[in-house]
RNA sequence: GACCCCGUAGCUCAGCGGUAGAGCAUCUGACUUUUAAUCAGAGGGCCGAUGGUUCGAUCCCAUCCGGGGUCACCA
């Protein structure tokens, strides 16, 4: 589909192009006045109110053409659905002339009175017409009939991946499914923001180009800055720059964040991807907990009308509360040993028992990482939070009140995947500079996913932050199990490709 | 990054050693309430790219490009 070639069917719109513009006909006029959607006119007619209905004006990309001689029924299509169009030349000789060169695709805009035809399809009888844009390009169109039984049957749908990603605009065109994905999307960020705006919490916004990145173990982009000189990198997580802001005095503020960590891509990964994090003051990951089960219940009902919803086979309960427990206890549940306490060469033991795979040289934390991983986290279906992490693996989170050696740490995990992530979060500054020079050495020692350290943050820490509580939420994901979709591709407009190669 | 599958007309797909086929879409004609409209006719393809094997490659082999999936890395 390369830009500049055009197939005999787009030559032929060329063609039809120039014999409109020969004609005296504007193919793209600036406006055209609407009064109803199609949406607006299925749901509003009925055959008494009629006459409410007898002069309506509505616009939208023609989507079918059924000719027959002198009338031509039409379907049009708009932001919210699609609606007959039937179009007479004794009513509108002038445009039934150019109608030989409409094509499926072309947006037009039609006035005239809504009817029920003979087969009881509404529609709208055109009495004016005038093209709004000429189309070039073809469309994948599909047929769709309904069945007897009422379902919609679609016959070669456009279906090749690649394209729709690429041209997703073709996609939302005539994939109209695909839309609606996308105004959940839309309607779930809206609705969050609300929650935290009724609540009184601050939406932010911070760097995305950082002298130094932090707040997460990842690897970043790096790109520089002419004038400067210097490099910068795209942000992998937005905490260290909301805990500033927390510093600061602000006791709730959260930000809807793009990050970017430069990793593998696969059905749950892109490398871009959108991030909410808030940050409350004076409140811990219990109180967070209650938090996130009102928000997420509140979120589905929103958009699915129910607190359930399907997702990859499953069929999720957001209704709160939601199971609790800690990680330990999760462990003991999967493979009948409690392994709190154990040393490296224990959990080594633990993990081969139990087949999990690790490698010969893994820490101590890496393999109960993994033990968790492969006997756990699949497990993990309907919402749960898994709470207290060994400290090792959480440099930002607050040791834990009573588990020495654990932090105040909750993840949430739904279908077996990630959803969220919060800490009561550290503010003591002594014990914050310690756990980020650990982070250096393992750094040093090799491992590039390991965290900086960001002086100005610690001096930040230093001035003093509240007792704070710290949440993460991976909208992507979100989005995914609340609108029942498995790829992060499908509920991303433009997902990330890799260039098409030009031939040579 | 590894492995498996895929790439044929605008779309969805079939074909498989003798340089291509269907449905829809498109074009021409008929048709003033059709709806996967119907009926009659027509055009349309560097069979992802490059090499190799072969008398001959869309088909077999190799490499590359792109996509999907699984795993790894990773939240």
């Amino acid at each position: 589909m390369h830009t500049l070639h055009r197939n005999d069917q787009e030559l032929r719109r060329l063609e039809e192009l120039h014999e409109l513009l020969h004609r005296g006909i504007n193919p793209y006029p600036p406006t055209f006045e609407k009064s109803h959607s199609s949406q607006h006119i299925l749901s509003g007619f009925t055959d008494e109110n009629a006459q409410d209905f007898s002069s309506v004006r509505l616009a939208g990309r023609i989507m079918a053409i059924r000719k027959m001689g002198k009338a031509t029924f039409c379907h049009l299509q708009d932001d919210a659905g699609r609606i007959q169009i039937y179009l007479k030349k004794d009513d509108i000789p002038d445009f039934y002339d150019i109608l030989g060169n409409l094509d499926i695709g072309d947006i037009i805009g039609v006035s005239g009175h809504v009817f029920r035809t003979k087969t009881g399809e509404i529609s709208v009888w055109a009495k004016q017409a005038i093209l709004l844009c000429k189309s070039l390009r073809v469309l994948p169109i599909a047929k769709e009939e309904t069945d007897e039984q009422g379902n919609k049957v679609v016959y070669d749908a456009f279906a090749d991946k690649e394209l729709r990603y690429r041209k997703r605009y073709v996609d939302l065109i005539v994939n109209p499914e695909v839309k609606d994905v996308f105004v959940k999307r839309s309607k779930i960020i809206s609705t969050m923001r609300r929650f935290f705006e009724d609540r009184g919490w601050l939406e932010v916004e911070t760097p995305i180009l950082q002298p130094l990145y932090g707040g997460a173990t990842a690897r970043p982009f790096i790109t520089h800055h002419n004038a400067l000189d210097i490099e910068l990198y795209l942000r992998i997580a937005d905490e260290l720059y909301l805990k500033r802001l927390i510093v600061g005095g602000y006791e709730g503020v959260y930000e809807f964040c793009k990050n970017f960590r430069n990793e593998g891509m696969d059905r749950s990964h892109n490398p871009e991807f959108t991030l909410m994090e808030i940050y409350i003051a004076y409140k811990d990951y219990i109180w967070m907990m209650g938090m996130v089960e009102e928000l997420l219940s509140t979120l589905c009902m929103k958009v699915n009308g129910s607190h359930t919803v399907s997702y990859d086979g499953h069929e999720l309960s957001f209704q709160a509360p939601f199971r609790r427990a800690t990680m330990y206890e999760l462990i003991t549940e999967a493979i009948n040993e409690d392994i709190r306490g154990y040393d490296r060469e224990q959990l080594l033991a633990v993990a081969r028992k139990n087949n999990v795979e690790v490698e010969s040289t893994a820490s101590g934390m890496k393999i109960f990482d993994e033990i968790f991983s492969q006997k756990v986290q699949h497990t993990l279906i309907q919402p749960t939070f898994v709470m207290d992490y060994p400290v090792e693996m959480s440099p930002l989170a607050k040791a834990h009140r009573s588990e020495p050696g654990l932090v105040e740490r909750f993840e949430l995990y739904v279908a077996g995947t990630e959803l969220a992530n919060c800490f009561s979060e550290l503010n003591d500054p002594i014990d914050q500079r310690a756990r980020l020079e650990d982070q250096a050495r393992i750094r040093a020692a090799g491992d590039d996913e390991a965290m900086v350290v960001d002086e100005d943050f610690l001096y930040a820490i230093e001035v003093g932050m509240p007792p704070t509580a710290g949440l993460g939420i991976g909208i992507d994901r979100l989005v995914m199990m609340l609108t029942g979709q498995t790829s992060i591709r499908d509920v991303l407009f433009f997902p990330q490709m890799k260039p098409e190669k030009q031939a040579h």
